[in-house]
RNA sequence: GGCGGCGUAGCCAAGUGGUAAGGCAGCGGUCUGCAAAACCGCAAUGCCCCGGUUCGAAUCCGGGCGCCGCCUCCA
C-alpha cells in the first residue's frame, strides 16, 4: 500500500493527503439516519458515497473500520410515536429494518458495526459527565446543556463565530439555558416520553452527543474520517467536534468528508417542497446501477439534479457498457492473436482508473476513462474478436465495477430478464424466442415483409432485435 | 445579514496554470435485405461578464451578474 490518496478535508478547506493514524488502517464514521420514516434519495447518496469510498480504500490495501449509526432515540422518532400511537422503539425498528433493506436494494454494503443510540446510553452519560467534569456543560433542571462560549474552537468547521451567530437567526431562546447557543446532551424527560434513568433524573440523550460517543466507543477517541451530508455541518458536526474534544482534549476526526445534496427537478428536496423521493420507490422506476451510476457520474461534493431526464441518461449510459460487455462474452469463441493497441489501453485504464479514484474518490473522471476503454474494446472486438487483450481488459472492467457496485449481472440478465420485468408490454422470453424463430425463417425464405411485421410487432411491446452473424439476439428497449 | 459553494456544448458532467475527458441527444459515413449495435468523422475558436497577473488561465487575483446550500429537524 503506497497509494497517495488526497481528499478535500471540510475542517481545512484544502484537499489533503490521507495519512491515516495507524498505518494501512482507516478508521471512518459516518452519520446514519435518524430512523422515523422511510430511507429516500438523500441517505441514498450518502451511504453510496461512503460504501465506495470504503470499497476503494479496501480495494488499495487498507484495513477499514466503517461506523455508521441509527439514531434511534430521538423528537422526531417521539413525535411520530405521538402521531401514530405506535410506541418509539416500534418506529424505529420498523425504520432500521427498512433502512437496511432498502440499502440493500442499491447494493451498499453494511458496515463494520452499526451501532444504535438506545444500546449505549451508558456510554453516552458516562462522556456526558466527562464534559461536565472538566467545565464545558451544566445541568439545568432535568437537562444538560454545552457551554459552547466555553469551548475556544467553537465554529472551526462550519466557519462561524460564536459572537455573531445570533444576528438574523431563529435560535430559540430557552430560559434554561445559560447562553442561547448552548445545547442539549440530555433532555429531561416529558410524562409519557421514553427515558433512562440517569443523574439527572429521568431523560434521554440530545442530538449530537450519540455520535460522539458511538465514533470513540467502536474507533477511539481521535480517529481519520468522518462523514455525512453537507448539510450536517452546521449544528451537527460542529457541535460533535465541540463535545468531543472537550470530553477528551484530543483531536476528534482528522478529516471531514461532505457529500452534496441531491435535487429533484432542480428544486431542494425537501418535506416541505413535497417532493422526497424514497429509495423504495426510485428501485421501482430505475435499475439499483442506475441509480448508483447516477450519483457516481458526480463528484460527491457537488450537489447533484435527480430527474427522468437525467436518470434517463444513466440507463442509457449503463446499457452501453452492459451491450459492450455482451459483444465481448459473444466473442469467445472466435479467439485470434493479441491486439497490442487494446492492451495499452486496458493497462492504462487499469493505471488510471486507480489514479483519479485517489484524487479524491473522483469517480466521475474515471467513468469517463471507463467509456474510453469501452471504445477501444469495441474497436478490438469489430477488428479481430477475442483476444488476451479483450480478457485483460474486462477484467480490469470488473474491478473498477466492483469498486463502483456496478456491472455486476450477467450482461444478458441485465439487458433481457431484468429489463424485462420493468419496461416491456407483458412479453415472455418464450413469446420472444418464438417470433424470433418464425422470423428467421421468414427471412431464410427472404420473406422480408414477414420478417419485418415481426420486428415491429415486438419493437411495438419494448423488444428490439439485432441480427448478428452468430444469429438474432434481442434486449428490451429504453 | 453571516458562512460556504456553483456558473464548462442542446442536456448531463469531468478537468483547478500548459492549450477543452466522457455520457445522452444530433448530423455525415462504414456495416446491414431493412434495422440495431459498433466503429470513423463533424459538433464548445472557447469554459457567465469585465479587468488584471503570466510566455501561457476554464483553472490564479480583483470587480460585477446569476443560481444554490447552510445558519431551524435534515444525508
Amino acid at each position: 500500500m503506497e497509494k497517495k490518496i488526497t481528499l478535500y478535508n471540510t475542517l481545512t478547506q484544502k484537499s489533503e493527503e490521507l495519512v491515516p493514524r495507524e498505518k494501512n488502517k482507516i478508521k471512518m464514521y459516518v452519520c446514519g439516519p435518524t430512523v422515523y420514516d422511510s430511507a429516500h434519495l438523500g441517505h441514498a447518496r450518502a451511504a453510496v458515497t461512503f460504501d465506495v469510498i470504503e470499497r476503494f480504500l479496501s480495494h488499495v490495501g487498507f484495513e477499514v473500520t466503517y461506523v455508521r449509526n441509527f439514531t434511534d432515540i430521538d423528537d422526531k422518532i417521539i413525535n411520530r410515536a405521538n402521531e401514530t400511537g405506535i410506541p418509539a422503539h416500534e418506529i424505529s425498528e420498523k425504520y432500521i429494518e427498512e433502512y437496511r433493506e432498502d440499502m440493500a436494494s442499491i447494493g451498499v454494503k453494511r458496515p463494520t458495526v452499526e451501532p444504535k443510540v438506545t444500546e449505549h446510553v451508558p456510554e453516552i452519560i458516562d462522556l456526558i459527565e466527562r464534559i461536565i467534569g472538566n467545565g464545558y456543560a451544566y445541568q439545568s433542571g432535568d437537562d444538560v446543556f454545552f457551554a459552547v462560549k466555553k469551548f475556544k474552537g467553537y465554529g472551526k468547521l462550519s466557519k462561524r463565530d460564536p459572537d455573531d451567530m445570533l444576528a438574523g437567526t431563529r435560535i430559540d431562546i430557552n430560559e434554561k439555558k445559560e447562553d442561547p447557543l448552548d445545547f442539549a446532551l440530555w433532555k429531561g424527560a416529558k410524562p409519557g416520553e421514553p427515558f433512562w434513568e440517569s443523574p439527572w433524573g429521568r431523560g434521554r440523550p440530545g442530538w449530537h452527543i450519540e455520535c460522539s460517543t458511538m465514533s470513540m466507543k467502536y474507533l477511539g477517541p481521535s480517529f481519520d474520517i468522518h462523514g455525512g451530508g453537507k448539510d450536517l455541518i452546521f449544528p451537527h458536526h460542529e457541535n460533535e467536534i465541540a463535545q468531543s474534544e472537550a470530553a477528551t482534549g484530543k483531536e476528534f476526526a482528522r478529516y471531514w468528508v461532505h457529500n452534496g445534496l441531491i435535487q429533484i427537478n432542480r428544486e431542494k428536496m425537501s418535506k416541505s417542497v413535497g417532493n422526497i423521493l424514497n429509495v423504495r420507490d426510485a428501485v421501482t422506476m430505475w435499475n439499483r446501477e442506475a441509480i448508483r451510476l447516477f450519483f457516481l457520474s458526480h463528484q460527491y461534493l457537488n450537489p447533484a439534479d435527480f430527474s427522468d431526464t437525467t436518470m434517463g441518461e444513466s440507463e442509457a449510459a449503463l446499457e452501453r457498457l452492459y451491450i459492450t460487455l455482451k459483444r465481448a462474452k459473444d466473442q469467445r469463441k472466435n479467439k485470434n492473436a493479441d491486439d497490442s493497441e487494446l492492451a495499452g489501453a486496458a493497462a492504462s485504464f487499469g493505471r488510471k482508473w486507480v489514479e483519479t479514484m485517489c484524487d479524491d474518490f473522483n469517480t466521475a473522471d474515471a467513468i469517463g476513462n471507463l467509456f474510453e476503454l469501452t471504445r477501444a474494446v469495441n474497436r478490438s472486438i469489430d477488428s479481430r474478436g477475442w483476444s488476451p487483450a479483450l480478457e485483460a481488459a474486462l477484467k480490469e472492467i470488473g474491478h473498477f465495477g466492483k469498486t463502483l457496485g456496478i456491472l455486476e449481472y450477467e450482461p444478458e440478465e441485465y439487458l433481457q430478464t431484468i429489463k424485462l420485468q420493468k419496461k416491456s408490454a407483458g412479453i415472455t422470453e418464450d413469446e420472444i424466442e418464438e417470433l424470433i424463430k418464425e422470423r428467421n425463417s421468414a427471412r431464410s425464405d427472404k420473406n422480408w415483409k414477414r420478417a419485418d411485421e415481426i420486428r415491429e410487432e415486438l419493437s411495438s411491446r419494448g423488444i428490439l432485435l439485432e441480427d448478428k452473424s452468430e444469429g438474432t439476439i434481442w434486449r428490451v428497449k429504453g
